[in-house]
DNA sequence: CTATTTATATTTCGACCATAATATGAAACA
DNA sequence: TGTTTCATATTATGGTCGAAATATAAATAG
């Protein structure tokens, strides 16, 4: 073998990480395997030494996503506030809105995964994780509840600040939102 | 052969709703149009004499689910409290979560026409309609950033709720987000 | 040997077009 | 006038086209 030792990996691992941002940006449908293997230098037929089908690698792209997506929030810089206050700034920031393909799944690619009839449980990890994350950040006997909120909140106005045509409109949904959570999210003990 | 006089009439309609129908329930890019004839029991090669491409027939689809939508909004029939209660027990009810094709075309197709890069602006106006019909059911000097939250918590919810596979999961997302939206509409003149 | 390329198979897509089909209005006939 | 035939306008049929999709297998390059 005189490809280097991790050459098929590495490979493997691009392919992954194009995917993961072509699904969440311009949706899974809309992606074909012929132009993504063509972005990273490579030619489609390929593709099945290292997927057996297509619907593999969105399931692989998905988690890949979710975890990448994981770490991310973690490490917020320096941002003012509780972890929760910062997640929601981030989630409901202007350069969430600008770069679907670098972040959440759950706005761009759940419909469409529905509507699939994919039976991944992916989603479902998605949503749990978020929703606990989320209620660490809050007090009181109703955190439970109002996590779903938020999340669901949270979903949808990235949801439609990015559907609607005009800028004002857009940020108007985004930046209104982002205003009444952090209001949610204001004194820990409250 | 002449046929009777609104023949086409009807049978353009009939196109139209059944578009609307699987553009929600499938998606505008996984419905093609030889199977969408084919369920009128049409041939697809007619349907550009009723529509000059796809497109065009995306956005006439659209606007026939917001008419219709608008309409079957206002029609209550004996449920419980003001208009945006009604509103929001709706929306956010087991039909409506049960029946895409029938439902607000938001939480199914708006990330998709927004990643087609479609200048409708009719997303546009159906976010700002369904804004001012939940601002009228609120109160305070708070009810136009206070719509925006709700908006965007009903159309997030909704699509999360259709996304995940765990039925539990599914309807604590709907139900808890339903109660807690109540409770913001709850007295009218609070 | 292995990873990738090249070539190919099979569908399906949106779109177009020539042709067949036929109900109505006009014309012709009784 | 009443009935039938004809011509026309309109609608749908069904075939086809090029492009692009997923997937496979053989050939090639590292």
């Amino acid at each position: 073998m005189r490809y280097s030792e991790d050459h098929k990996a590495k490979t493997h691992q691009r392919i992954i990480e194009e995917a993961a941002l072509r699904f969440r940006r311009d949706g899974v449908g809309a992606t074909g395997l012929q132009p993504l293997m063509k972005a990273l230098g490579l030619t489609h037929g390929g593709f099945y030494a290292h997927f057996k089908s297509k619907d593999e690698l969105v399931e692989t792209a998905l988690q890949h996503a979710v975890q990448t997506l994981a770490s991310s929030l973690q490490q917020a810089p320096e941002e003012s506030g509780s972890p929760l206050r910062r997640l929601i700034q981030r989630y409901l920031s202007d350069a969430h809105r600008a770069n679907p393909g670098a972040g959440c799944p759950l706005p761009t690619m759940s419909a469409e995964l529905g509507q699939r009839g994919e039976p991944s449980t992916t989603t479902d990890a998605m949503v749990l994780n978020r929703l606990a994350l989320i209620e660490q950040g809050l007090d009181g006997d109703d955190a439970a509840d109002e996590s779903v909120l938020l999340l669901s909140a949270m979903v949808g106005a990235l949801l439609l600040s990015r559907s609607v045509k005009d800028p004002e409109l857009s940020d108007r949904l985004l930046h209104t939102t982002r205003a009444k959570l952090l209001e949610k999210a204001a004194s820990p003990s409250e």
